[in-house]
DNA sequence: TCTGGGGTCCTAGGACCC
DNA sequence: TCTGGGGTCCTAGGACCC
C-alpha cells in the first residue's frame, strides 16, 4: 500500500465512554451519580433493555441490547434509571460544539461518536504528534463538557473506529501509518464493523474466523460466496481499505418512532389513536428539521415477533400530521387485514425527505392528488408553536389534556410505552 | 432471559420506459 | 409472433450499528 505520506490522512474517532451512564450521572449526581453498578434503560418489570451499563456492570455480565430484568438476575445490586432522552442529545450538542472547536472537520456517526480529520493542521499544531493531539482533545472535551471520551486514529475511517476500541475506557490508541495490517492481524473478523452474526457464521462454516483466515482467501471465493458487492467489499476490509471521507454535510434520510406496548394490543382503534400520536411525533420532527417526506412506512411486530411492514410513496412531499395520519392509517389497516393479531409494537417513518420548496418534478402534473392543503399545513403549525410554548404535553392528539406542563419540567424518565 | 428505539445500507423482484 | 437489454423507481425484507 504505498501512500504518498504528503497525502496521508489523519482520522480521529471521538467515542464518548459509556455515554448514557456518564449523562444520567450528571443529571442526578446524588442518585445515579453516587451507583458504581449502574444500568441505564427501561423499566426491569416491563418489556426494558439495557441501553448502557457502567463498567463495573459489564463485569458482571451486563451488555447492551439485554433485557433488564437478565440484567439484573446477573447483577442485582445495581440501580436502574431510565434514559433521559431530552439531555443526551443536548449533551452530544455540547461535544460535537467542543470539537468543532478543535478540529476543522467534524462529522456527527451517531448521538456519542464524532470523526475528525486532521490532516493537513500538522503545521497548525506545531508538528505533534497524532497521539499528543488526541490527549490534548481529550482533555479539552472532558474540560468543558464533563463527558469522558476515548479516541482512535489512524490514516482511515475504519482503522480510526477499530483502534477506539483498543483506547477505552478514558484512553488514547493511534495506529501509525503503515501498521494497519499488522493490527488488523490481531482481529477476529467479528471485530470488523459491518461483520455481524450472520456473516460471522457464514465465514465461520468455512473455516474462517481470524482476519489472517481470510487474508489468504482470493478474493474470486469471497465474491462467489457472498455475491459481488459483498465479497469485494469484505476484501477490503479485511485489509483496511477504506476511502470514505469524513463528510460534516451529511444530510439525514429518515425520521421514524416506534413504540413497544407494556402489552400487545389487538384492538384496531386503540392502535389507530396509537399510530395518530407517533404520526404527530415524526410529523414534529420533520418540521423543526424543515423537511416534507415522500414515503410513509408503517412497522407491526406481532406478538410472536413477526415485523411486517408497508410503505407508500406519493407524488408531492407532505409534512402535515393529519396526511401522515391519513397515508399511515390506509397502511395500517392493510397490515391488520392480511394478519389480525395482538401487536407487540407500532411504527411509522418518513423517507424521501426533502428540503422544503425541493419539488419533486412530477408534482407540476399531479398537484392535488394527495390532498394535502394549505389549511392542512398551517393547523400543524400551529400545534408545533403550542408544543413549542407549553410543552409536548399540551396537545395530544384526539384528546384535551387539562394542564399544561411547563418547558423548564425535567424530561420524563422512560415513559417508553406512550401510554399516557 | 424473551427480546428498545433511533438510524444506514443492501438486495431482489416487478413495473415501466427506452 | 417472439424476443433483447439497460436504467430508474418502488416495495419488502434483512443485516448491521450505537
Amino acid at each position: 500500500m504505498a501512500v504518498d505520506p504528503a497525502r496521508e490522512r489523519r482520522i480521529l474517532l471521538v467515542d464518548c465512554d459509556a455515554f448514557f451512564v456518564q449523562v444520567a450521572r450528571l443529571e442526578d449526581p446524588e442518585g445515579a451519580g453516587k451507583a458504581s453498578l449502574l444500568i441505564v434503560g427501561g423499566s426491569p418489570t416491563g418489556r426494558g433493555v439495557v441501553t448502557s451499563a457502567s463498567y463495573e456492570a459489564r463485569a458482571y455480565g451486563v451488555r447492551s441490547a439485554m433485557p433488564t430484568a437478565h440484567a439484573l438476575r446477573l447483577c442485582p445490586k445495581a440501580m436502574v434509571v431510565g434514559v433521559p432522552r431530552g439531555v443526551i442529545s443536548q449533551k452530544s450538542h455540547e461535544v460535537r460544539d467542543a470539537l468543532a472547536d478543535l478540529s476543522p472537520v467534524v462529522q456527527a456517526a451517531s448521538v456519542d461518536e464524532f470523526y475528525l480529520d486532521l490532516s493537513g493542521t500538522e503545521r497548525l499544531f506545531g508538528e505533534e504528534t497524532l497521539e499528543r493531539t488526541a490527549w490534548r482533545i481529550r482533555e479539552a472535551v472532558l474540560e468543558r463538557t464533563k463527558i469522558s471520551v476515548s479516541l482512535g486514529g489512524g490514516t482511515r475511517r475504519v482503522i480510526a473506529k477499530l483502534a477506539t476500541t483498543r483506547a477505552k475506557p478514558a484512553g488514547v490508541w493511534i495506529v501509525p501509518p503503515g501498521d494497519e495490517q499488522a493490527f488488523l492481524n490481531q482481529l477476529d473478523l467479528a471485530d470488523l464493523p459491518g461483520v455481524g452474526p450472520a456473516l460471522v457464521e457464514a465465514l465461520r462454516k468455512r473455516g474462517l474466523v481470524r482476519v489472517e483466515d481470510a487474508l489468504a482467501v482470493q478474493p474470486e471465493w469471497l465474491e462467489k460466496w457472498f455475491g459481488q458487492r459483498r465479497g469485494a467489499w469484505l476484501y477490503r476490509r479485511i485489509r483496511g481499505m477504506d476511502n470514505s471521507r469524513v463528510d460534516p454535510s451529511e444530510q439525514r434520510k429518515s425520521i421514524s418512532a416506534e413504540r413497544t406496548f407494556h402489552e400487545d394490543v389487538n384492538d384496531d382503534d386503540d392502535l389507530e389513536r396509537r399510530l395518530l400520536a407517533l404520526a404527530g411525533s415524526v410529523g414534529a420532527t420533520l418540521r423543526r428539521k424543515n423537511f416534507r417526506a415522500r414515503t410513509v412506512t408503517v412497522k407491526l411486530r406481532d406478538h410472536d415477533f413477526t415485523t411486517r411492514q408497508h410503505s407508500r410513496t406519493v407524488p408531492e412531499p407532505i409534512e402535515s400530521n393529519s396526511t401522515i395520519y391519513e397515508i399511515a392509517r390506509e397502511l395500517l389497516r392493510e397490515l391488520r387485514s392480511k394478519r389480525r393479531t395482538p401487536s407487540r409494537l407500532l411504527g411509522v417513518g418518513l423517507t424521501g425527505l426533502a428540503g422544503e420548496g425541493e419539488s419533486h418534478p412530477l408534482a407540476l402534473f399531479e398537484e392535488g392528488v394527495v390532498g394535502e392543503s394549505e389549511r392542512d399545513r398551517n393547523v400543524s403549525r400551529v400545534v408545533d408553536r403550542l408544543a413549542d410554548r407549553f410543552g409536548d404535553g399540551v396537545l395530544v392528539p384526539g384528546r384535551v389534556i387539562g394542564r399544561a406542563r411547563s418547558r423548564e419540567r425535567p424530561p420524563h424518565h422512560d415513559n417508553k410505552d406512550g401510554d399516557r
